[in-house]
DNA sequence: TATGAATGAGATTTCATTCAT
DNA sequence: CATGAATGAAATCTCATTCAT
């Protein structure tokens, strides 16, 4: 994918403005981020954001786009992975992301940010695709891979457990990440344990 | 308790404001639901909200005690179960309120909405201060009547797996409840079983 | 002038709302003297003062025809003090009344907080008419009793001096009041002085 | 001082809102005046001034900053007046100011506007620094260049018929502008004159 | 008479978005 | 490509006034 120097520029500005406005709504919530603080954090006036996007929910059309492409990415390196490992790489991942707020983790924050304005239905039709492709990926590498039953349970179970822990995590900033960490991995385990079911 | 006639009709509104804030949260979200909706839903003009309440502020803050004052209601009706039967029956409410919206879950939900406006430090702190009293009962009741061990722990994953999954429902409506009820009775099977430790 | 005895009693009533008006004016301006203030420091519901009272600006308007009526005692007073007497008299007046808040100063400040809504075409002319007969009282007595001449410029003194020291001390609580009472008799004696002309 | 285009523009925006919005306070008196007038009077939006100022309060401590400014202006010019023509320059000042309502005059129907929201404290504040700033130059004028004595209850004097005559001309628009600029004339004369103590 | 619940217009302020430069 | 001045609709909140009881 070749880029000339000025579309180089182009898709520097925006991942510039992406990461100004993910961070923003983490921090601010979605309503709190004003386009002049996305702008200011950008280091860029107002208008000139609206050369690379319509309106604010197209940015957070890009953000949910670019989480997913870097879903994908993770999801193509788990399929990568060893089967035997899987299961162990996965937690790994989940508890390092809740101890250090890395990858999945961070993602799971935007998405909770952007969940403010679901009542957006443009916004919420983005989000719930976001979340039927992660939930595919996931359910496939559990079934296919992993070879539990159930896989679909199973999934589910991890997500709202990612989910809701990000909420957790986000909301009672005072909460220990370490035992929380911990607590994740005792579920994920669990989860993926083929022996024995979570759903008898 | 006895109230007058008028202590009766203000009770009566200010109850009929709650119910219509909390609604409108639900369905529109913190920052969507005006002060002129809210109006609207509870049948009276936006000005006179004012007469009840300081600010929108101060509605949350009631909707929170109101929500406490009912979880401590369900926690007492829980401390009166008798032990054997407690893990069942906690696990039943939790299940019904996930297949029909009530109680447990329709607080859950609104506790997700109010969450928007976390970033406000009053109300902040009152949902820190509700967490705490949900958490302190919870952990109550797991260890000195169903006597597991890690009581702490199991009250977290409890907390972070229903605050998650209030979340998925409100953001993915098409979600079958059904599905998700049985998920429910699982997990909560699994964590409160004494017999096997969810964290080891 | 005989009452009945509901007379009496809705007499006393409107005293009632006129103090407690007068006090809020002078304590929060007109603006800040909302008709609730009024209200609860008149001992009364606030929708019981449109029984006496069309509206606000009627409130305003009593408050000035009996603060008339309280002038004209204080003219009559006045007219029947000796005249080689009436110069230290009406100097030891305002003088006293600087010192304690009593009759002229509180009428001036009075005065002052309606004045805040000077704009109302209707009470600007009320004012304007209170005006008008002090300015004609009190040029009366100079003129015919004290004998200066030039009486309305000296007129026009006393009431710029007296309205402007109720400004100031309103405004500014942390002046003197004996000094500001010692300079106010240096000037009643000056004005006042017959030998020596104020304008030349 | 140099100012580059935008910074120009900016003052200008500035200037033009502080014009209008003091224009507004005299007409409507600050309760009146709302912001949809300010900004209709300025020619802008009113979101934009916001732009400029953080609130309306902002605004009036701006218009004071300027009428402090342009005092210290006077006084500067004041303060290079030959002694002996001083009292005469002072008084012809204030004379033309009551006739054509200028500079001081205008400074004073300011302040009087500003007076009905004195009840802000931060307003209040900042309108008694201005108050006392004028005070000390008033009495520096008076002692050390004129030479009078009592410069202090002199000082005062002036500010209290000063500021009393604006109000009086305020409020009552049918008053002779000549004759009250006569009575001014004759009131500075009087204070000024150092051969006749006003405070023996 | 008397209450105070209720209304609704209007005030200040915010902010996504547009546009002249 | 870039700025930031400018707009205007909408949100929260206040308060004089009315009205059912």
């Amino acid at each position: 994918m070749y880029q000339t120097g000025a579309e180089k520029r182009r898709t520097a500005r925006i991942e510039q403005i992406l990461d100004a406005a993910a961070a923003c709504f983490v921090e601010y919530g979605f309503h709190g981020a004003g386009m002049a603080k996305i702008a200011a954090r950008s280091r860029m006036s107002p208008g000139h954001i609206y050369h690379y996007f319509e309106n604010k929910e197209a940015i957070i059309s890009a953000i949910v786009d670019r989480e997913s492409a870097r879903a994908a990415e993770r999801f193509a390196e788990l399929d990568a992975v060893d089967s035997a490992e899987l299961a162990d790489v996965m937690t790994e991942r989940v508890v390092t992301s809740v101890a250090e707020n890395t990858d999945i983790l961070q993602s799971a924050l935007n998405m909770e940010m952007l969940a403010e304005c679901q009542r957006n239905p443009v916004i919420a039709k983005i989000i719930q695709r976001h979340d039927r492709y992660v939930r595919e990926q996931l359910t496939h590498l559990l079934r296919d891979k992993i070879g539990v039953d159930q896989a679909e349970a199973r999934t589910d179970m991890i997500m709202v457990f990612v989910s809701g822990l990000a909420n957790r995590l986000l909301r009672h900033p005072e909460l220990d990440r370490e035992s929380m960490a911990e607590l994740m991995r005792e579920t994920m385990l669990y989860i993926l344990s083929p022996s024995q079911s979570p759903c008898r």
